[in-house]
DNA sequence: CACCATTAGTTGACATTTCAACTATTCAGG
DNA sequence: CCTGAATAGTTGAAATGTCAACTAATGGTG
């Protein structure tokens, strides 16, 4: 293997306990898919992940989701929301209406123009998905899906057990 | 759904849909871990998980890392390298010392200080890492390691098919 | 009804991250 | 030795991200 390849966790890989390598090999990979789609998304439309990520939740929700239910689902803090959210909205791709049923809350939808950019950046974000993940036979990717699944449940136990 | 019956057309599109939910799960895993090390890192140790993770490439090269060198391992920008650097520096953690064979760079290395600081943290964090993954057995462990490395290697292949 | 803890969302401070432009140095050919 | 391309690192702008403090509205409970 090349070398200039070579990176933190294929080193590490010595020395280091299982849980921990498959750790930093998890982060690796992530990162190479993760800097891959974002650099694609960038040079081909102008966009960045997060941007796409948050109207990806609302596309599979045609009837809007609260801002809260953005941070959840996105994973990410209240206030990181309202920031993409706001930068969409100045963008005209999406927009705040009320929630008639809750004064303190705002339903986040697509607006017809953030549908149509959506569409067509999600076509060709599968296609740099699936070229990424063509090594894996359709049986690997259930086997990981599954090792993932359980792995996140755990996670999550735990995370609650903090609190 | 007869596999035997099922044309390649359908398998691909099956596949396709596979490879889509695989990485969203990749990456709802990933960012589980990472933000209860996060919080565990600022909760015990006021400290982040990029300089956490500075440190620990230092602490696996006793005679120092060039900042170039510090960026590749990392799979960040040389920009985030230099102001992470930086902060450690301010905090006496870190230091740059002048790289004799070529005036252009530096060599970083963990300071004693720096030295004693990490590996305090390091044997939480590996308790932490392994607490996540006691999920799976270690058999389990390294059939994922082993898909991700496909996967790592193949999208790396794709990357540098576009460059 | 009045109080008060909870919840929804925003804001501001700060850290992280990318990218492109910049400085300084090295190195390869002539 | 000179010159120009490549390399090492820094900088500044902009976006992303966390966290804690804040405002406003909701929803028990007495």
């Amino acid at each position: 293997m090349a070398r200039r390849t070579m990176d933190a966790e294929t080193r590490a890989a010595r020395d280091d306990h299982s849980a921990i390598r498959l750790w930093l090999r998890m982060l690796a990979t992530n990162r190479l898919v993760e800097t891959r789609t974002r650099r694609m998304l960038q040079d081909r439309y102008a966009t960045t992940l997060p941007r796409f990520d948050l109207m990806a939740q609302l596309e599979r929700m045609p009837r809007g989701l609260k801002m809260g239910e953005l941070s959840r689902r996105m994973m990410v803090t209240g206030g990181n929301v309202t920031g993409i959210t706001d930068m969409l909205e100045d963008e005209g791709l999406v927009e705040r209406v009320a929630d008639p049923g809750d004064r303190r809350a705002w339903v986040v939808q697509l607006t017809p123009a953030g549908r149509r950019a959506f569409t067509a950046m999600a076509q060709e974000h599968e296609r740099w998905i699936v070229e990424s993940f063509a090594e894996l036979s359709g049986r690997e990717m259930s086997t990981m899906a599954a090792l993932l699944a359980r792995l996140k449940t755990h996670v999550r136990s735990l995370e609650e057990r903090d609190t």
